[in-house]
RNA sequence: GCCCUCGUGGUGAAAUUGGUAGACACAAAGGACUUAAAAUCCUUGCCCUUUUGGGAGUGCCAGUUCGAGUCUGGCCGAGGGCACCA
């Protein structure tokens, strides 16, 4: 028996689909459309066992589309500027434009070599000058919206890759990339008004059904809306200072108030400049620890001042003003009341400088002397020594309340609060889209007129200078119109604004006067399944969700918000790893199994210590290269490993063994094909096979729900079924009627997963063609009349019956009896 | 600390959504073929019983139901996200 020849069956069906223009898709409102995207690639080099998941998985949910008649859009892209462009083409003196280009060449290669049906002619690439054009107009338009504006403040300055990071890309207080420790520095930048739409972003999650829980969750909890009160405190003291604005959830608990805390960038810092004690304070401040955590959980500071605090519903109480280092300047006033009997944060600082804790809250199983000691009572109960609010229910009825009663003696008013902050688009980057502005001898921005655009990006740069390469380009940055000079705002924007709106531009790629077209985008928008992984559930999808609203924003006869109507995250790839006696990190190419032990393959003697299987990375080595896998088993027998096992939201395990015995199915399958192309021959009769017709149709019906439901692991399974069942079924009898028809069906059915495959043996049988289709399935073939049926008594099983489904109930008690 | 998700064999996992738990695969043990190995194929997988059978069993404890892996409540454990957000 020939061996199945995967190298060759594989380029012969990859060079077809291409010579065909099999995957090329093209706007038919005729037909309803699926617009299947996955996450694109950043182009590093080379495709990693993450790609090989994600886009096998987009890839079945496109194949079978196409397969059941829909107009696929499934294309294929680059997110590619960024840093690691920069940092390779420096150290290998190359320019980071030829560096990206390879890699993509290469990677473009690889992604075609795993036979994804994927529309090569939309290919798009973010550092394109065809690309980022469009982006700048974008950028001009915000900016007429109002969405875009600058400002001077603090921003997380990433000392190693020397740029600005948003709040988003500091990790534990530490740069996303470099891992270096994050510096506060003060800087004008562009900022996108995300917090505009807060309100909206919030709202539209409720709409997003085909949306994991958990991602809508995490960015419910990053808008992070608040519902509470303004209040303006009178101020006392020897400084010029009257009032100060505080955001407060807990308005209710004002009787209880004992200080007043500011951030220390309030305001009024201006008036202690030259107090070297509070400049010590300073800095104390930012000594606090570096993680999140630890100055989460580390001590509360505080610098008095001589002011005063007045309360505003009891004018004779005067409580410390301080500055305090768990106050943020960027949420709320920068200011906050505190109320150490009820808040854990303001009680710790109260017990540290002996401030007075009252007690305005009591739950509802202790009575009014209830006093709090040892720690703040944030929970729900009634509120006492608190006047007129007295007996109110905390916090639903009393925060109200007291809203109610500060609104009408015109001392606070209701406030919702919301976490989300601005988004700094600006980057002291060279490899990125240029920010199209431009700057007179005063210093004023202007937009770079529509006409000039796009801003190109200067190929002929010197890498090796501090900072920002562009800002020392002067031949680029000076510029003239009609006249006048001007320089050029030399930051870029950040990538992730490339990746907001590139599921727009391959609805229309080669448009050239706009970044899409209306009626693309109205035949193919939203996007019908976006598949990627759940890293991307803040940063990337909000900027969409941000990015759909900008656009649309003042925009009436453009009427989409949300860009993804699906979401599927899926799990990452994983692999043991492995260390020496030295500590150091192997590859799995590295080690071999003896026995129960583990060695090191190049002495087989040392022992290695197996570490516990974690998502693949470089620095762990446990990377497993995909065009190495692909080169020794083939592209068919890749995606169904990748699938098989676990279901694709959860991790999967790597395992050279599970990889060997896909490989194996699939020659186990061709066997199967021949024996069966033979059988098929020397048929002679068409006759119906009932036993077989319906093995068929239940396996149909299993394959098509489990497609639908992403549950493509247990496919995998489904196909082990039926080849163990066709592979008894051809075995036990020698006169099989009506095979061919059922076979092909199957066939089909497979083709998702593996299409080579499947495209060889329905060639093998004259039936490729352009047109197949999905099998239907007989919904009254799966009700058959003969049904197993357990006799249960007290929920043991008693007997099982072989009944007709449709039996009278009476009858059917007989028989039990 | 707050929020979310999940607990099924040695392992990854199935279970048409309340109806025969463990499909399918990996690993293991035993066997067949072979001079031998590899490859391939078959069998086994908790407890009692020689077999036929019977029993327990989906993290733990209750509950609803003729019937619970699935629904409800409580507890225990694991993973993930957020974290001085006033």
């Amino acid at each position: 028996m020939e061996r199945y020849n995967f190298k060759s069956i594989e380029e012969k069906w990859q060079k077809y689909w291409e010579d065909k223009d099999t995957f090329v898709t093209k706007l038919d409102k005729s037909k309803k459309k699926f617009y299947c995207l996955e996450m694109f690639p950043y182009p590093s080099g080379k495709i990693h066992m993450g790609h090989v998941r994600n886009y096998t998985i987009g890839d079945v949910l496109s194949r079978y589309k196409k397969l059941k008649g829909f107009n696929v859009l499934h294309p294929m892209g680059w997110d590619a500027f960024g840093m690691p462009a920069e940092n390779a083409a420096r150290d290998n003196n190359l320019r980071p434009k030829d560096w990206t280009n390879s890699n993509i060449k290469n990677m473009k290669n690889q992604l075609k070599k795993l036979g994804l049906s994927i529309d090569w002619n939309r290919e798009i690439s973010t550092c394109s000058e065809d690309y980022y054009k469009h982006q700048q107009t974008f950028f001009l338009e915000l900016l007429e919206k109002k969405l875009v504006y600058r400002k001077e403040n603090y921003v997380n300055w990433d000392p190693v890759d020397e740029t600005v990071l948003a709040n988003e890309q500091v990790i534990d207080g530490k740069g996303w990339r470099s891992g270096a420790v994050v510096e506060r520095k003060k800087l004008s930048q562009w900022f996108f008004n995300i917090s505009k739409f807060s309100q909206d972003l919030l709202d539209g999650l409720e709409k997003l059904d085909a949306w994991p829980n958990k991602v809508k969750v995490m960015q419910k909890n990053w808008i992070g809306k608040s519902f509470g009160c303004e209040i303006d405190f009178k101020i006392e003291g020897d400084l010029p200072v009257n009032n100060i604005k505080c955001f407060t959830t807990r308005p209710d608990t004002l009787f209880g108030f004992s200080f007043l805390a500011v951030s220390v960038d309030h305001e009024i810092s201006k008036y202690f400049k030259n107090d070297i004690a509070f400049e010590k304070f300073k800095d104390d401040c930012s000594k606090t620890g570096t993680t999140e955590e630890a100055i989460a959980v580390g001590d509360k500071i505080g610098f008095r001042t001589n002011l005063m605090a007045i309360n505003p519903i009891k004018p004779d109480e005067k409580v410390p003003v301080y500055f305090a280092n768990f106050v943020l300047m960027d949420y709320g006033f920068g200011a906050v009341f505190g109320c150490p009997a009820h808040d854990q944060r303001d009680f710790d600082f109260a017990k540290k400088y002996n401030l007075n804790i009252k007690t305005v809250v009591r739950p509802f199983d202790k009575d009014k002397s209830f006093k709090v000691e040892n720690e703040a009572y944030s929970g729900p109960g009634v509120i006492i020594n608190s006047e007129f609010l007295d007996g109110l229910e905390a916090p639903n009825n009393s925060v109200i309340e007291t809203i109610k009663i500060l609104e009408k003696k015109k001392l606070g008013k209701k406030q919702i609060n919301y976490r989300l902050k601005d988004w700094g688009v600006s980057r002291q980057r060279y490899w990125g889209c240029p920010i199209p502005i431009m700057y007179d001898e005063k210093g004023t921005p202007y937009p770079i007129p529509k006409s000039m655009l796009p801003v190109k990006l200067p190929d002929n740069i010197n890498l090796n200078v501090n900072g920002n390469p562009l800002s020392v380009k002067k031949d680029w940055k000076e510029i003239t119109i009609e006249g006048k000079k001007y320089v050029r705002e030399t930051d870029t924007l950040d990538t992730f604004v490339c990746s907001s709106w590139y599921y727009l531009r391959f609805c229309s790629p080669n448009k050239k006067e706009y970044g899409f077209d209306k009626e693309d985008v109205d035949y193919w928008m939203p996007v019908d399944q976006y598949i990627g992984g759940v890293e991307h559930a803040i940063l990337h999808l909000l900027y969409s969700r941000f990015f759909m609203r900008a656009i649309n924003h003042e925009n009436s006869d453009f009427n989409i918000k949300e860009p993804f109507e699906s979401l599927f995250t899926q799990g990452m790839v994983c692999h043991e790893t492995y260390k020496d006696n030295k500590n150091n990190w192997l590859s799995p190419e590295e080690i071999e199994k003896v026995g129960d032990n583990v060695v090191k393959k190049s002495n087989k003697k040392e022992i290695i210590k197996v570490g516990p299987s974690e998502s693949m990375s470089k620095s762990k080595k446990n990377v497993v290269d995909p065009e190495f896998i692909m080169k020794n088993y083939g592209a068919d027998s890749v995606r169904l490993f990748i699938l098989s096992d676990s279901p694709p939201e959860k991790d999967v395990q790597w395992s050279e063994q599970g990889m060997v015995s896909s490989y194996k199915f699939i020659q186990k399958l061709w066997t199967l094909h021949k024996e069966i192309v033979i059988k098929i021959k020397n048929e002679k009769e068409e006759k119906i096979e009932h036993e077989l017709r319906k093995f068929t149709n239940e396996m149909i019906a299993k394959i098509t729900n489990n497609v639908e439901k992403f549950n493509y692991n247990v496919i995998v399974a489904n196909m082990y079924e039926t080849y163990n069942y066709l592979i008894n079924y051809i075995k036990t009898n020698s006169d099989i009627k009506n095979l061919e028809q059922d076979y092909k069906k199957i066939l089909i059915c497979f083709s998702p997963v593996i299409p080579h495959f499947t495209s060889e043996c329905l060639d093998d049988l004259n039936s490729y063609n352009s047109q197949l289709n999905w099998p239907s399935y007989d919904q009254t073939l799966l009700n058959e009349k003969e049904v197993n049926f357990v006799v249960q008594i007290n929920g043991k099983k008693r007997a099982l019956l072989s009944i007709k489904k449709d039996i009278e109930e009476k009858d059917l008690l007989l028989i039990i009896k």
